[in-house]
DNA sequence: GAAAAAATGTGACAGATGTCACAAACTTTG
DNA sequence: CAAAGTTTGTGACATCTGTCACATTTTTTC
């Protein structure tokens, strides 16, 4: 079984070939270092699975991944992710790979890599409980037809997060009093009363 | 490694049996027929993976999973479902099981057993695409937990529309001096800060 | 650099909001 | 029925909110 493994740190890369290559079922044939390579050597490898670093230089693993699942809608992919980078999730999720797993959890690979040739999806620990938040703050809001400049946006978001308008200068460095004026300005273009109406105003649009 | 068993349909079970065993590698001490069983075999035998079907008679595999994880969180649960029944798979998301797989899918179980021994969740081929989807099919809010009553949540459902307190008051024919009792207790009850943050706790929970 | 435009700020005001202590009306329970 | 509990209401109060007119500062444009 072909496993191709692709991760800007080569440290990492030669660890997980030997940690793969151990059990005598798997064979990783090369190593990628960017999202260019994974693409390249896709082509030319036909692996079973990739294994792939979700953050890159060059070209990332999303945007690999992309790539890779346009021509081979089939590509078994597997992000490779930190603790720290939560919002690729749901893009992955969205883009078609088959799993997303903490590179820390060095036994937890191998297995991995079998059930998703076995045709399932695999998520690492902690990360299915993210999932449902995550998808939340989903798709950006369409406020070009409201005349509602990027000032005016972050605002609103700040007040559909319930923050008051002491918190919300404090954040964007404004006055209580400046906060207060771009509220009134953003309620009058919505044509809203009062702030709890531009928080539903905002969850209900997206 | 030992893995419990548990589907209503024997023939199902059996088969199961058969095929965890072949491998060499796992032990399927028993074979339970409900939820019922489920929990009791659970708590005499401990084992490291519960594989068990998410609908069963006399007590659902969901039941069975919150019992079970209720008094042992560390629980490995994974489900097996068939095509039918996606409602329940946010529902076993959010207990906290370790992954929800198809029963066709036989060559794919015990992969998928072993990467949940490894710490990662696993979820059938179609399975993760739907996630979003059900999502956003927003499930009923379970108040209970937080002692609110049927008048407070008709009172947070219009908070939620953007109503002020003479508007609610109107609308139930309460007076608006009391809407505004019943807002600062629920706000207590929630604690939350003021009806928007009401609001915004609304949408966000569902 | 001066003029114009945009962003930010201030202060005053009315009204809405949330809290609290307590009262009145109604319902349930013994 | 009486006691206890629940629901609904009131009034006072401090605070937050939204509006407005206008001032100040910063940035853009010519």
């Amino acid at each position: 079984m072909k496993v191709l493994v692709v991760d800007d740190d080569n440290l990492v890369a030669v660890s997980l070939k030997t940690i793969l290559e151990a059990g005598g079922r798997m064979e990783v044939p090369a190593l990628g270092h960017s999202g260019r390579e994974a693409v390249a050597l896709y082509e030319s490898l036909r692996p079973d699975v990739l294994l792939m670093d979700i953050r890159m230089a060059e070209m990332s693993g999303l945007e690999a991944a992309e790539e890779i699942l346009k021509r081979h809608p089939e590509a078994k992919i597997l992000f490779l992710t930190t603790f720290s980078d939560d919002e690729y999730i749901v893009k992955a999720l969205n883009l078609g790979a088959k799993g997303y797993i903490l590179k820390q959890d060095f036994e937890g690979i191998a297995p991995a890599i079998d059930a998703v040739l076995g045709g399932q999806s695999v998520f690492g620990g902690e990360i299915v409980g993210k999932i449902p938040v995550l998808l939340q703050n989903k798709e950006e809001f369409d406020y070009s037809q409201y005349d509602i400049n990027e000032k005016e946006q972050k605002i609103i978001e700040l007040v559909a997060e319930g923050f008051c308008n002491r918190e919300i200068a404090e954040q964007l460095f404004l006055s209580e009093g400046t906060v207060r004026n771009y509220i009134s300005v953003i309620l009058e273009k919505l044509a809203l009363r009062d702030r709890t109406q531009l928080a539903v105003f905002y969850y209900k649009n997206r």
